[in-house]
DNA sequence: GAGGAATTGAAACTGCTGTTTGAAACCGGT
DNA sequence: ACCGGTTTCAAACAGCAGTTTCAATTCCTC
């Protein structure tokens, strides 16, 4: 019997992992089944249980190899990383959307993994989710509009703006069916996101400085 | 032989419907279970067979009754009714983020299914909400944003405008627990959203004005 | 090679889903 | 009171879910 290529990449464990993350990123965790993810990984259905325990601590293992390719494939770009704050949201409206829209290219699961938990969160993995990924996110998004309006909105508008901008980012890929049924499907090249981002970056750029010019006058 | 419907309001059939709105608009279609539907009718499980044939056709027919409240309870703005289309688009956001946001008030269940719908479609009543929701939303928008960037933008990049207000409408529906979680919970009383609406509507402004200016410097 | 731990395997368990059955109950018209 | 259609009911169906069991196998160490 030739042995197969026993890298430490092919245990039962690393396949399952595998298996679990394409599964749990294309139909979420209620939808993805425990038998679809062993069939896939080629393992027994008790390998779940022998190595993670539980289908939930599975998805809870996913989400720790997600949350780690997210930092490490292309990280986040930082307000202080450019001289115009407007340049830094332009690039993290493009890094934000290439995260959720992309299906096979630096995030090949993160970004899946990220839109289902936002509309349908699991109720065990939903503060880890906020805490590794929601809440860098919103923080990022927070220190840009602040630089960009020069902040001093009163708490619950401030809120908003940032909200409305994250909005900008993740609506296509949550309205994914909607948008292709009315003609007019989201991107999914590198290319199409940039451009599509660029757009939303114009957008929210005017939006802000709508807010900034109103502080500015009172 | 399943008998036609009966038109009196105390009727199994109607109990029936009823019941069956909050749940579908609480846990969607998937997650929404007949016998948790028949015991909130106080009816049998077989009653839903009886009166509508199947779980997919009493969902069918609760979208019917939610689209026929959606247009009569409050009707959506349209841009000819105003002097500028600036506050067509304020009352317009003011109308959708009620419609999506409200739990309880003028649009008890649509809102709830719209959101359902948007982020895990229904195969079979999919293209049903499409065209009676949707699709007149998508439109409306449109209109209103041609009205105040002068239209001519590149095809694309309009869809995407028009879809990115509309972004701001839902987003805090679609994201309710996130959000929550995040400290910054959805208002849901009809004066905190027409607030939070108000934002959405300075935003939305000023992230359109800035494409308009763009048009004129052509 | 033998012993013992680690891993895999097939099958069954419990509990849920939507659906179906066929008999019982109800009700209005004769 | 009787009939015939309408409506309800408890029960069972087939199927899938996650979990569990325990024997069989593999793997490593001595």
């Amino acid at each position: 019997m030739p042995p197969p290529p026993e890298t430490s990449q092919d245990t039962t464990r690393h396949r399952l992992l595998h298996a679990a993350s394409e599964e749990f990123a294309r139909d979420g965790f209620t939808a993805a089944s425990v038998r679809a993810i062993c069939d896939a990984a080629d393992a027994n259905v008790s390998a779940v249980k022998y190595y993670f325990g539980s289908k939930e601590k599975l998805y809870l293992s996913v989400w720790e190899v997600a949350a780690a390719e997210m930092v490490s494939k292309e990280p986040m770009p930082r307000v202080e990383d450019f001289d115009d704050p407007r340049a830094a949201l332009r690039a993290f409206i493009a890094w934000f959307m290439r995260l959720v829209l992309t299906e096979k290219d630096a995030h090949p699961i993160a970004g899946r993994l990220l839109a289902h938990e936002t509309v349908a969160p699991t109720p065990g993995a939903l503060d880890v989710f906020v805490r590794n990924c929601a809440g860098p996110i919103k923080s990022e998004v927070a220190r840009i509009v602040d630089a960009i309006i020069g902040s001093r909105l009163p708490g619950k508008q401030h809120g908003d703006v940032v909200f409305a901008v994250i909005a900008l980012c993740v609506n296509a890929k949550h309205s994914r069916e909607i948008l292709t049924l009315l003609g007019h499907p989201p991107p999914t090249t590198r290319a199409g996101i940039n451009r599509m981002a660029s757009v939303m970056a114009d957008f929210a750029i005017s939006g802000l400085d709508g807010f900034a010019k109103q502080q500015e006058t009172r």
